[in-house]
Parts: C-alpha cells; structure tokens; sequence
RNA sequence: GGCCCCGUAGCGCAGUUGGUUAGCGCGCCGCCCUGUCACGGCGGAGGUCGCGGGUUCGAGUCCCGUCGGGGUCGCCA
C-alpha cells in the first residue's frame, strides 16, 4: 500500500507516530507561513499542518480535489485548538513531505458536502459526486447497498441457498411491461430481450432441483420514468421448492430483520399480515402505510337512503382531514383539482363546523337525519373536514386512499421515524378483464379475466376446485411486504400442477397452442416433475433508498439514468454507424411473418 | 401520451410594473497573511439570461413554439 494508515482513523493514541496517508485535498488554509490542509480519504478526514519549507515545487500548488499522499508525524493539538467537530479533531499530521500524486482540473461543483448542487451537474460528473462524503450523500448510498447485499447474502448462505446467475439475453416473453430489445448478429431479424425479472429462469433451477435459489439480478423494462424507477434495476430474486407461503414470508422477514439491523433498527418480527381486501377496505391501497391512522370509513349502508343523487353509488366512503373545516375556499378548490388529476370527477367534502353544524356545498343536499349523524359515523370533530368518494368500490376506495396519504402528510400525522413493516396476502387471483382494459392493461389471449399477479400464481386451496368455475372471488397465494407504505417486495407460491395450469390458462381466454407459444419451454418443463415451488422478489433499490432515507433510487444507483432513459456521463443512448446497422441485422425484414406481432402483455412477477 | 414546476456566470440562487452597464453567495485567478478548521484581507476574470419566433420604442421579464430537467397521472410492481 501507498499508505500506513488511513486518515479518518487518527486519534489522539496516535501521537508520536510517523504516518503516511493517501487522500485528496478536501480544503486548503493557507497562512503564508503555514497551511492547513484537510485531507480526505474514504475513512474520513484529518488536518495535515504544512510548514513552508515542505510546501515546496509541486506541493506549492495544492489546489482543492489534488491527490496527494503526505508523510508526517501525529501530534496532539493543544487543548485550545481541538476540533470537536471531527473524530480526528484532538490531532494533526505534520507534513515532512507531500507528493502530488495526481492535480487536479478545477472542479464542476464543489465536493463539499454542505454545498447543494443540482442533480443534472452530479450526474453528468457522478464520478465527483460519489467522491463527496456525509451520509446523504451518494457515495454513502453505494456503499451502504454493498452493506445491503452482504446482509442478505450472509443470511441466504447460512440456509443454503444458491446464487445463480440467469441470462441477460434472452427470449421475449409476455410479462408486464415492454422488453428491451438486442440485434442478434447471427440471426438477421431475430432479437434477443433482456429480461423484466428473472421469473421464468428461477421456476426452471426449482424444476432443475436447486430447491433454493437467489440472485441479485439485474431487471430491465422500457417504460416511462417515475421518481423510484429505472430502466435497469435490481431485484434480489428468491425461489424456493417444497414450501408454503409461511416459509416464504419467515424468509423475507428473516432478510429484512438482518438488513435493517444495519441502521440500528431492530425489526420486530413475525410482520403483520393484512388480506388484499382488507388493506383496500380501511386504506384504500394494497400497499398501506400503517404509521398513522386516519382509516377510510364505509359510509354506503349510512347513505344508502340518501336523497343525494352522487352518494346513491355501489360504494361511498369518506376520510377525515383533521382541522380541515378551516382550510380557505381556495384550498378546498385546490382538492377538486387534486381529485381530477386523478381521474376522478372531483372530491365532496362535508366541514364540521365548530358548534357541529355542518358545512360546505355537499352539506345541503343531505337529510337531517344524515347530519345529524354523520361526524359521529365517519369519526370526524368540530373543524374537521370530512372528504368524499362515492362510484365503484375499486376506483373510489383508491382516491380516497390517496387523499388519506396527502392529509397524513399535509397533517404531519406521519411518523418519519418510524419503521413500519406489514405483508399483504390473499390477493385475487384474477381480475375482469375490463377493469385491466380499462386500466390500460391488455389481456393475454382477451379472456374475461386476467391474473392479477401472473399466470404461474396458485390459487389458494379451498379456491382450487372453483375458481374456473367462480373467477371472481379466488384469492391466491400472493404477498407482498409493505414498508412505510411502500411496496418493497412480493411474491406468490406457483402452480405446478399441469391440470390447475391449464384451467388458470383457461380463464385467461388462452388456447393449449398460444400457451405452448408464450411459455412452451417452461410448461414443458413442468412436465418432467416440478416441485411445487414459491419465491419473492424485492425491490432492491428501493429497499436501499428507504433504509438510507434517500429521495429516490438514482441516489442508491453508482450510474444512473436521467429522465427518457438518457446517461448525462456517456451521453447513452447514442447512435450508432451504418457498419454497425448493417452488421446488427438491425434493418432486416424478417422473411417469416409466423410469430403474430408483439404487444399481448401480462401483469408481471411482482416488484 | 396528459397536467404542473424549473432552465440567468463553473455551482447554488436573486432579478420588482417590460426600462440605463443583469446582481448575490460559493468556487475560480493574482497578491498578502504562522494556528486556521465554513480561516481572513485586497484585487480580478467570468453571462448569446436553454433555443427559435413574435409583441413592443425597448424583453431575462409578456405571448407562441421547441429542447432539456424534475414531479405527477396514464403506464409500469
């Protein structure tokens, strides 16, 4: 090594000894006579004092961001010069000689970690931007991951998993969202797809009898952006032979608990569980952030006499916004456009005024009978303000779920410190067909139903028999784990009976041949023994994120993509030579039109 | 694809009702300074106000378009 020791780790118990450190000039004091230099490497900072006469030659000119390396002596600071407010603050290095190992040009922004810089600038120059320290910066971020990784591996070592790796390069296969395509060079108008997720590949290592498999896997998916999503991400993907959906569950809770006890969180397990319907019930999310309270509340059986043309609707419900009755008429307005830009019609509200009359336009067109009620019904007090959504269940329950999330933060209901974790289970097996249509979804093989989750899903036992026959109510072994209301990672226990397969296909509306189409080499393998199997898939960037407190995932990735899938440091994506449009195959016209056109999608596996 | 917000010096920002030479902080460059640690002092450089058009005697400011970035809904776990 260049170094003896490193700079962050000087202590006073260090006086008297002859160091040599490698860093980078984080600040430079100059006296005239004698210069302070803070030098920086990865473990910290420590004040290298430099006398004239070894600020000699190339040394003179220190400038903020030059590699160095400086041998000198430890010395404790006299009392009054201590710097309390670094761990290296009781002593100095000083320097006998400093070598410039490597100058620096003058810097885009500054690595000062005090400084806020725009995140265009760090991206364009992420390589300066890792460099600078304090906890909310990147470089933390990327190292706490590698933390994260370590965490989850130690904890899938000690039970046997294996880490396997699956091609990046492969098959187009109908999951959820649009595949990145590759030219394949060899076969002119064929093309590789990089995979969403790793799905079909670890259902196959359960058929090859890995029994336990994990992968941190890199998944890729052509959609639009959003603050916590990339066009390359990570999952930590696991897939597991002869268990329940228990097994599954202790496993995730058993990595979370260990990677939460990085940050000195000691997560309180078994988790616990909510059904899919009674997370939309009482929160109106299927991901619900359990911080606060603030439920729904059910008002359709309240209303269900009303002479108030909008409440008489298959569900009304309503959320309380606590001192919301004294919110100007501008705010209320404000809400209605809230609602809209949502899809919905608007946002009735009812104020309860402070000598418990009520108030607002809704108000009037209520019974007697029904305010006279109402505060008490929905939970509501002098000067809350009472919001409303009457329509179907699922939409109506979603905007009012919504609502209840931005009063918890309007409210400052939520609890920033703490760490709640639940799983969500039971989710449907199916949904009609029309609600995925009319959420923009298109059905595999345009049945009237569609898997919720994706077509390998189980349905539960009792619903094994029926759920051909009954699509409606089947509930499947499908879970996710929910963290502060984020959906952090979920899963489902697969089919693996051949039978139960071809009746979940059945349902979907897809034929034997267009399901030997899609998926013929996994249900081929299904025919030489599967086990039953199950597995999860986290979302490893967002877990990261979330753990370090960060805004969004681009600050837990090393290189990230800006918006439209751009790369501000290589300038990706860019065009390419004709040699290599030529070579790629890229302009071909494939001479067998056979395969029908792509675009018949799927709901994925989830996260 | 819809909607909202933002593009002014290397970075972060201000710029009033449209009005003279577009400012501030940090950074940068030069000189000075032997105990600073957000060091300090003196001096200096640095701008096609994203781009294109329009309105106007006059546009950083108003209008239209466009590009880029961020957020959000659609989409996507």
């Amino acid at each position: 090594m260049l170094r003896t020791h490193e700079a962050g780790t000087l202590r006073a118990a260090d006086t008297g000894t002859t160091v040599t450190l490698t860093g980078w000039v984080a600040k430079r004091r100059d006296h005239g006579g004698v210069a302070f230099i803070d030098l920086r490497d990865a473990s910290g900072i420590v004040q290298v004092v430099a006398r004239d006469e070894v600020l000699t030659g190339a040394a003179h000119d220190l400038r903020n961001e030059y590699c160095v390396t400086v041998t000198g002596e430890v010395t404790r600071r006299a009392d009054k010069d201590v710097n309390h407010n670094v761990p290296t603050g009781e002593v100095d290095v000083v320097a006998s000689e400093i070598e410039v190992l490597s100058a620096s040009a003058p810097l885009p922004f500054q690595i000062d970690e005090r400084t806020t810089v725009g995140e265009e600038a760090r991206l364009k120059h992420r390589y300066l931007d890792l460099r600078r320290p304090g906890t909310h910066n990147a470089g933390h971020a990327i190292r706490l991951r590698s933390k994260v990784n370590a965490a989850a591996r130690k904890v899938l070592g000690e039970r046997d998993f294996v880490e396997i790796e699956t091609p990046t390069l492969t098959r187009s296969t109908p999951e959820g969202a649009r595949d990145f395509l590759v030219p394949a060079r060899l076969a002119p108008g064929s093309w590789y797809a990089l995979p969403q997720s790793p799905q079909l590949f670890k259902q196959l290592l359960m058929v090859a009898g890995m029994e336990r498999y994990y992968q941190i896997a890199r998944c890729y998916r052509d959609e639009d952006f959003r603050a916590d999503r990339q066009p390359e991400f990570t999952q930590l993907d696991i897939e597991m032979s002869f268990v329940t959906e228990d097994d599954v569950l202790e496993l995730g809770e058993a990595i979370v608990k260990e990677i939460w006890a990085l940050i000195g969180v000691d997560l309180p397990t078994p988790f616990p569980r909510m059904s899919y319907a009674e997370a939309m019930r009482r929160f109106g999310s299927d991901k619900p952030d359990l911080r606060f309270g603030n439920e729904l509340v059910e008002c359709t059986d309240y209303f269900k006499d009303t002479p108030f043309r909008v409440f008489q609707a298959d569900y009304v419900g309503a959320v309380v916004m606590p001192g919301g009755a004294s919110q100007p008429r501008k705010q209320l307005d404000a809400w209605q456009e809230w609602a809209k830009q949502r899809g919905a019609r608007g946002l009735a509200y009812v104020l309860v005024q402070d000598d418990g009359e009520l108030g607002g336009p809704v108000a009037k067109n209520l019974s007697d009978e029904e305010k006279a009620g109402l505060a008490a019904h929905v939970g509501a007090q002098p000067g809350d303000c009472v919001f409303f959504a009457a329509g179907p269940t699922k939409s109506s329950r979603a905007l009012l779920g919504a609502a209840r999330l931005e009063i918890g933060r309007r409210c400052d209901l939520i609890d920033e410190s703490a760490w709640s974790f639940l799983w969500v289970n039971d989710a449907p097996l199916f949904e009609p067909a029309s609600e995925a249509v009319a959420a923009g979804d298109v059905a595999v093989g345009g049945g009237a139903w569609t898997a919720v989750h994706h077509a390998f899903t189980s349905p539960k036992a009792e619903f094994e028999a029926t759920f051909d026959t009954d699509p409606g109510p089947a509930l499947a072994y499908a879970y996710d784990m929910v963290c502060n209301g984020n959906e952090i990672g979920g899963g489902s226990i697969r089919i693996h009976k051949r039978e139960v397969q071809e009746r979940v296909f059945a349902v979907m509306g897809l034929t034997d041949e267009e399901a030997q189409e899609k998926f013929g080499f996994l249900l081929d393998a299904f025919a030489f023994g599967a086990p039953p199997h199950g597995g999860i898939a986290f979302g490893w960037d967002r877990i990261v994120m979330l753990l370090g407190g960060f805004d969004s995932i681009r600050d837990v990735i090393a290189f990230p993509k800006s918006g439209g899938g751009y790369d501000p440091l290589t300038d990706a994506p860019a065009p390419i030579t004709a040699a290599q449009r030529k070579e790629a195959g890229v302009d071909v016209t494939p001479e067998v039109k056979a395969a029908p056109p792509a675009g018949e999608h799927e709901p994925a596996e989830t996260s």
